[in-house]
RNA sequence: GGAGAAAUGGCAGAGUGGUCGAAUGCGGCAGUCUUGAAAACUGUUGAGGGUCACACCUCCGGGGGUUCGAAUCCCUCUUUCUCCGCCA
């Protein structure tokens, strides 16, 4: 969420850069500061009838101590017209706050200076790529027929306990993915960053403070009984963990990681793109979490990318990062870098990783803050990133590694899986 | 799931209708002393809104109510603790 004094002192900045978003702020802008400045005037009647009524309290007091019980009538009597007033006043304010925020909720996060223009992915700037593509044999096949073929996804099975996009993941296939996780958790403590297990399902106060809620409340699973959600990635429990927080200069850097299944509803999702483990609705994800002093947050986004970039050189899968264009910008985000891996029996670029810089944006709605040397209190930078999200890459490695001998297993997962071949 | 107790500032812990945004202790910060540090002493120290700056307003788990006035009384929700039940 965007703050209003940012806004106010931007305006004209943030229209221009909300274009490379194809959105159209300035009615919305101009709604706003005009709601905040009947906000603040609102807010300033209603103080003075508190203040007001607050000091003939005071007065009544005395009044009752000395015994001039009359005279603290007279002025009882005046309070209750206060009274009134201020219930009118404070009822306004709520409804000119709740029409404010409304507002805000709708507005997405100011694209970065470095982000290029544009409608959809065809728009996305190709900012690196690296790997070779390899030349498969004859009769090489997608991963669902390879995952059939060596029996190791079971997609039938999940259709039958849950329904579609649930796979079952058995044998060999079990272990791999059991290996890819412990490969990224370890990778990730490797660079410092601190393990967490964390809750699959949140509430309403967290889905809000991450930006999930309320205008993309159909991507969560609801579990209405209880009202929780739950996660549609572990950014949402890692990043509240710092919900409400002062932080102070010693409490950085912030590095979080966490392995997690995820859960996406996915409405309207179908068709050939989302075949075999191309989109789930329930899927394995590590991930990266950051708290970062706005100053070095964009270090710390390179950082992160530089981290991802190792471990696929590790796994040596063909991949290329792209710098989002605004049309294809998440809500919340100023600047991500997706990474795709080349699925070669698909001929196509399989998203496996998206790292964000989120600025103040989450910041603003978490209440997430430091506080300076000086004692001064900004709003802290928060970003995340996917380090990765298992099935894809588990796409990327059975179509990638196949031979007529089996799929061979990436050498750094070997001490992890105990095995070298799926045949 | 049942019964009871509790929730106050960074922490501990007073406060049970009016000079309480809140005693006191610890911690933090600044200063005195010291060659330096520690100790001791002195001062200072919650958050949000608002203002050029003050004033002023709001916040004692969340929400609602009683009252001229609520941390304090009532209702409700949540959480924690103790006991019982169930259970991986």
């Amino acid at each position: 969420m965007l703050q209003v004094s940012n806004i106010r002192a931007n305006k004209e900045v943030y229209i221009a850069a909300f274009k490379k978003r194809n959105f159209e702020a300035e009615t919305i802008l101009n709604d706003v500061l005009s709601l905040d400045e009947s906000r603040r005037s609102t807010q300033s009647q209603l103080d003075e009838t508190l203040a007001e009524s607050n000091q003939l309290s005071k007065e009544i007091g005395m009044l009752f101590k000395t015994g001039e019980t009359q005279k603290a009538g007279i002025l009882k009597e005046k309070t209750a017209r206060l009274k009134e007033s201020s219930k009118l006043l404070s009822e306004e304010l709520n409804t000119i706050t709740a029409k404010l925020d409304a507002l805000l909720y709708t507005i997405p996060n100011v694209p970065h200076q470095s982000v290029p223009a544009g409608v959809n992915e065809e728009d996305n700037e190709e900012v690196f790529k690296e790997g070779e593509i390899p030349v498969l044999a004859e009769g090489s096949l997608p991963h669902w027929e390879l995952a059939k073929k060596y029996d190791i996804i079971d997609f039938e099975l999940g259709n039958k306990v849950t329904g579609a996009g649930f796979p079952v993941y058995k044998g060999k296939g079990a272990r791999l993915q059991r290996a890819l996780i412990t490969y990224f958790l370890n990778k990730a403590a490797e660079a410092g960053y601190t393990e967490y297990q964390l809750p699959l399902l949140v509430n309403e106060a967290s889905g809000i403070a991450t930006g999930q809620l309320p205008d993309k409340e159909g991507q969560m699973y609801h579990v209405t009984e209880d009202d929780l959600y739950l996660i549609p990635t572990a950014e949402v429990p890692m990043t509240n963990l710092f919900r409400d927080r002062m932080l102070t200069e010693s409490d950085f850097p912030i590095t979080c990681t966490g392995y997690t299944p995820c859960f996406r509803r996915e409405a309207g999702s179908y068709g050939a793109h989302v075949r075999g483990l191309n989109r789930l609705h329930q899927f394995d994800k590590v991930e990266l979490v950051r708290i970062e002093k706005p100053e070095n947050s964009f270090e710390a986004l390179d950082g992160m990318v530089d981290h991802i970039k190792g471990i696929l050189r590790d796994l040596k899968l063909p991949y290329r990062i792209l710098r989002l264009c605004g049309g294809d910008l998440g809500f919340t985000s100023a600047l991500t870098f997706d990474f795709e891996v080349f699925s070669t029996a698909q001929d196509r670029w399989l998203e496996i990783s998206s790292v964000s810089n989120f600025e103040t944006f989450q910041a603003n709605r978490l209440k997430l803050r430091y506080k300076d040397k000086d004692g001064n209190k900004h709003l802290v930078h928060t970003l995340n990133g996917s380090a990765l999200a298992l099935p894809r890459v588990l796409a990327g490695i059975l179509e990638n590694y196949q031979t007529p001998e089996g799929i061979m297993i990436p050498e750094v997962l070997v001490p992890l899986t105990g095995f070298d071949r799926i045949d």
